[in-house]
DNA sequence: TGAGTCTGTGGCTAAATTGCCATATAGTCA
DNA sequence: TGACTATATGGCAATTTAGCCACAGACTCA
């Protein structure tokens, strides 16, 4: 029936996801998912922090069950399990337009 | 052109919207509001936070642009500002499923 | 004016998050 | 086996966030 209890847990189930999204090194690393899986060392390259700090962005994303890794030799390759998270983007985008033109135009 | 600040600025800016919506008293507040503008009290009344609680997270949600504020007489108005961030919830829960899936079935 | 209602702010503590370093683990290849 | 590479984890300090209480400000209405 949906008690309250499963209410907030609905939304509980939401926040776990778009907090895992809401960093913006983790955005860069979702974006450049979006076509091609990647291994850690090329996130690394492409966001600029320790290794250690991209592994955590990335278990935090895994944990969200937003990405799935595959362990190929020494490296571990990691892809969008929904490729559809990018299509937030779009809407995301409107608001900063819309900020945007408020603010200076 | 494109330098790396301004590929750093576009993901701290898209940061900030998905921070303002990665908590579940916003997130029920924001679905709240997609059909139709409501005061603080009944937004207080739905959550069932403190008022200056939820004043609070209403002040996270508009200083990210996703809402708007309207006085009317002793009751503030919110609305939504870009209706569109309700169909993050499509892609959301697309991935919530996947987890549940993955998880017990 | 004064009581009452609605909303926002300041202040505080507890909790969560971030990002680095050091180190551990797992795999490759000579 | 031993050196090397790629990734993950533990630990830590700094920062941010959450949510309550107390109170201030704005407005209504008698």
């Amino acid at each position: 029936m949906g008690n309250e209890k499963d209410f907030k847990k609905t939304y509980k189930r939401r926040e776990k996801i778009m907090k895992a999204m809401a960093h913006a090194s983790r955005l860069v690393i979702l974006d450049s998912l979006y076509k091609t899986e990647k291994c850690v060392c090329e996130l690394v390259d492409l966001v600029g922090d320790d290794p250690s700090t991209v592994s955590k962005h990335l278990s935090v994303l895994k944990n969200a069950g937003i990405v799935d890794d595959d362990k190929r030799g020494l490296k571990v390759f990691y892809k969008l399990t929904c490729p559809c998270v990018i299509e937030y983007i779009d809407c995301i985008e409107k608001v900063v337009r819309k900020n945007s033109k408020e603010l200076w135009g």
